[in-house]
DNA sequence: TGTACATCAGTGAACGCGCGTTCACTGATGTAC
DNA sequence: TGTACATCAGTGAACGCGCGTTCACTGATGTAC
């Protein structure tokens, strides 16, 4: 967009920050394999040479988009759950429809968070954010079912579990409009958020959290 | 394994078939990024220029791949569903272990079908073998709705897509031993059939399948 | 049954390309005094 | 405030590599007569 680029010395000043946009970008644009570091430096405007002063190789590049990604990924989490309130019942749905709302709208982390076949034994850091972002589901589960009066309550883990998986199964499926995919009767996160509710009707919850009808 | 190559000819005599398990044995290795046209006609112990007399290029023999893919993904899920029998209900449970089974004993193929980008507007034949897959499970929701006493049908479409979602969520996040996933505390199946239940439950079906208690 | 010929399915050499990576280098920046 | 120097972050040229693709070719196979 820019033809103008702002000056730059020598020295580019910020070139990590550039180089994890570009591979964003690239990622977007072609999916994770169809990225390399040659072009990564290439749209950051610097020569093949100069990522290797930020970045061991290129595994190191995408596990950083990626780490940056689960980052993001628990904060907007976090902040959808906000503690349960106004009650857990809603505050849950919000999650899911989070969860969508960030595949959707950055695609090129999620593709690098689940897709990109970064190795997470290798990475305990990444493995670690992962798990942070995995927590917020799991917690926000577990005070689901506590504040729910239930016949049997059933393990927090399995209810996070299932959804989570249902969330990836709808995103990877038909959640990025880009490619194309089945064509739905209804939005994904409709889709989701249908679900959820007929699996917390199966553990025994009514929806508490909306006006009674 | 054999170091004794059987003698073959100037002729191969079966270098698609040759070059598509290539395909897939690099597919399961390396995933399905990582899987050359050169690679794969080095495997098969022939010139790197041989491919050509069989695929136009490298896409196609992905394409091919991936649609025998979804001709024997078909297939086992109409065996696991066979039509229906003895009841919908064991049979559903039935096909959902299916699909789970495909996944993970034929990673490849799966990789092919669903993870390579292998885009399916360009390929009409593809999209419609997938279409063919999906059909198996929509026309099993649909006999599992009509064979059961519900106070509201819900949509065959819509527990069909949720059920795909869960199985594909399931079989991406945690369906296959090699990479380094998330550790369960059950086994890919057990939370597939526990998510389908607690979801059947919600839709007001009990388990009219299994022995009374 | 034999022969001539067309067709087919491979060969192998060659090409251009972009990638990843290295190297000695140099311009810019920061700091000690 | 100025100067000398160390450190840092980039350059650009070069390399080896494997890939995709093409080309004229040739051995094998099938078929007409």
């Amino acid at each position: 967009m820019s033809w103008k680029t702002p000056p730059r010395g020598y020295h580019h000043g910020n070139l990590k920050e550039a180089l994890m946009r570009a591979a964003l970008d690239l990622i977007a644009e072609k999916g994770p394999g169809g990225f390399t570091f040659a072009e990564a430096a290439r749209s950051a405007g610097v020569s093949p040479a100069a990522p290797y002063r930020h970045f061991r190789d290129r595994d190191e590049l995408l596990a950083s988009v990626a780490l940056r990604g689960f980052g993001q990924f628990e904060t907007a989490l976090t902040q959808a759950w906000d503690n349960g309130r106004p009650h857990p019942f809603t505050a849950f749905e919000r999650l899911g429809r989070a969860y969508l709302a960030f595949a959707r709208t950055e695609p090129a982390y999620y593709s690098a968070m689940f897709e990109a076949g970064v190795p997470l034994d290798a990475n305990p850091e990444l493995r670690e954010a992962g798990e942070r972002a995995f927590a917020v589901l799991r917690t926000a589960a577990e005070a689901l079912i506590a504040s729910t009066p239930l016949k049997a309550r059933p393990p927090a883990l399995m209810l996070a579990l299932h959804v989570w998986a249902l969330a990836h199964g709808i995103a990877s499926l038909f959640g990025r409009g880009d490619a194309a995919r089945r064509a739905l009767p209804m939005t994904a996160e409709e889709l989701l958020e249908a679900g959820v509710l007929v699996y917390l009707r199966g553990l025994g919850m009514e929806n508490f959290g909306s006006p009674p009808s």
